[in-house]
DNA sequence: GCACACTATATCCTTATTGCATATAGCTGG
DNA sequence: CCAGCTATATGCAATAAGGATATAGTGTGC
C-alpha cells in the first residue's frame, strides 16, 4: 500500500482489503445480480478497490473456495462475443453469510474507531 | 468469533483483529510506556480485545519479529517478584509506522463504511 | 494469415499470518 | 511438594494472499 506520504509500507499485507474483505464485497455484488468472475473484478471498483489492489488469482480462487463453502453456485453460460463464462449467483447461506459480515464490520469498525480515539487522547 | 445470533462464524479469521491489529496496538501502548509482553496481554483489553481472542503464542511471536524489524526494542529486567521480564520499548521507527497504522485504520474505517452504506442502500 | 490485445478462467509456488499445543522455568500458597 | 500463576518461546498446521504462468476464444490492424 502507497502511504499518502509517498511512503510503500514496509509490511506485507498491510492493505485496507485485509480480512477477506473480497469475501465479502463478492457477496455483496453477487446480491445484487449475476456475475461472472471477470466482471465482478470490474465492479469492485464501486467499493473502493483500486486497480493495484486487485489480484485476478485470488479473485477466482476465492469464488471457487466460495462455491465449495455453499455461499454461491455458478453456471457456464455460452456468450455470443468472447468466451464462455461462469457465472456466479449468491445461495441462501451465502445471503446469510454476507449479513455476519455486516456485523463483522460493524465491530470492526468500532474498534477501529476505539484506536483511533485511544491514539488521539493518550498520546 | 460469536456472533450476535450466537452462531459461531463458519470461516477463519473472520475476527475483528484481522490485518495486524494486533501488532498497531502493540505499538499505541508501547508508545504510552515500556511493558513486557504478558503485561502487554492483559492491557490489550483496553483497545477491546476480550480474553478469548487473545493468543499469547502470536503475541510473543509477534513482538520478536516487530523487534527483528526495529520498531521495538527490549532489555531482561530482573524484578523481586517473579520470573525475568522482557521489556519492551518503542523505537522511532515504531513511533512513524504507528503512525503509518492511523493513516491505514482511517482508509479501512473509510472502506468498512462504504460497504455498509452500499449494502443499505442498493439492498 | 498472423501478431497482438482483450476477455475469461485456472493452477502452481511462495510467503505471511494466525491458532493450537507444548516446553521451560521461576515463584507462591497451602 | 505440587498446583497454579507469571513469563517467554517454539513446533506444527491451516488459512490467506500475491506473483507468475498456462490456456483458450475473439476481434483488430496490417
Amino acid at each position: 500500500m502507497i502511504m499518502k506520504n509517498g511512503k510503500e509500507c514496509f509490511c506485507h499485507g498491510k492493505t485496507n482489503k485485509t480480512g477477506k474483505f473480497l469475501e465479502a464485497s463478492l457477496l455483496l455484488l453477487l446480491k445484487k445480480e449475476c456475475v461472472h468472475g471477470y466482471g465482478l473484478m470490474e465492479q469492485l471498483e464501486k467499493l473502493g478497490l483500486t486497480e493495484e489492489e486487485m489480484n485476478v488469482s485470488t479473485l477466482y480462487r476465492t469464488l471457487r473456495k466460495m462455491e465449495n463453502h455453499g455461499f454461491v453456485s455458478s453456471d457456464w453460460k455460452e456468450s455470443e462475443e468472447g468466451p464462455k463464462k461462469r457465472v456466479y449467483k449468491i445461495t441462501d447461506e451465502g445471503l446469510a453469510e454476507l449479513e455476519d459480515w455486516i456485523q463483522v464490520f460493524e465491530e470492526r469498525k468500532k474498534r477501529i474507531e476505539k484506536f483511533i480515539s485511544v491514539y488521539e487522547t493518550e498520546c
